[in-house]
DNA sequence: AATGAATGCAACCGCAGCAGA
DNA sequence: TTCTGCTGCGGTTGCATTCAT
């Protein structure tokens, strides 16, 4: 049997347009199928991957907002590197999506962090925040149900770019910079000892309640509001 | 204005888990 | 119970754009 080229690379628009309507059509399950209905010359895993990451109305576009990158954060000391589990709790954002944004984000952070230790010989890490991720032996992946034990107040103040931790006696209230170093440093410790990120248990989510998100994983799709006619001109 | 570096993002790859035959 | 195909996930790569010099 001749095997049909499967196309790579960059999605044009007709091809998008050929995707959505089939997707639209069958429903985002069944790829192998729709690769092949559709007539696309792509595999089923490609499609699925331009749905999920690119077509999918459900979609949210653009920068993330602080709020979300404190998610970001929150979620990623509580499940490391799941990147699906991550994006499950914010709407409109794709595991790879956030991915991106993670590996950006820590690498740029890492950089000033190299400046910064180069400028000033002292580390910066001293600060109590460090005390409580190291303090932690909880790996991201622990269960859930010790996660939720700690006998902490995680707040966030909406667009402040501040966590508040602890009880009325002892709040602690953390910047962003503060944070972006934390994690820069268990990321450090991580790479020297080998060991998965260490969660800091403070970070616990609990400011959002599961109930208010939808993943962007669940099967919905294509609500009445969509409008798909910029896609056809 | 040119060009090299840095950054952001889309897409691919390989693997694991799951479901159905 | 085993096999096979499909789906989803995480890691990685490569290209396009933006920024700095």
């Amino acid at each position: 049997m001749v095997q049909e080229e499967m196309r790579k690379g960059p999605w044009t628009e007709q091809e998008d347009v050929q995707l959505v309507f089939y997707v639209k059509m069958f429903g985002d399950r069944r790829w192998d199928f729709l690769a092949k209905v559709s007539g696309l010359k792509r595999s089923g895993k490609s499609c699925r991957l331009r749905w999920v990451n690119y077509l999918n109305p459900a979609l949210k576009r653009g920068k993330m907002t602080p709020q979300e990158e404190l998610l970001v954060l929150q979620l990623h000391s509580k499940y490391g590197n799941r990147w699906s589990k991550i994006a499950g709790k914010l709407p409109g954002r794709t595991d790879n999506e956030i991915k991106n944004y993670w590996r950006t984000h820590v690498r740029k952070q890492a950089q000033d962090e190299k400046k910064n230790t180069n400028k000033a010989s002292v580390s910066p890490s001293s600060s109590n925040f460090s005390n409580c991720s190291s303090s932690s032996a909880n790996s991201p992946a622990e269960d859930s149900s010790t996660e939720r034990n700690d006998c902490v107040e995680l707040l966030q103040v909406a667009g402040e770019n501040k966590i508040y931790e602890g009880d009325e006696q002892n709040m602690m209230v953390y910047s962003m910079d503060e944070i972006w170093k934390e994690v820069e440093s268990t990321e450090e410790i991580e790479t020297r000892n080998d060991l998965p990120v260490m969660a800091s248990t403070t970070w616990d989510y609990n400011y959002c309640p599961d109930s208010l998100w939808t993943s962007t994983h669940d099967h919905c799709y294509f609500d009445n509001h969509q409008d798909f006619s910029f896609f056809t001109g």
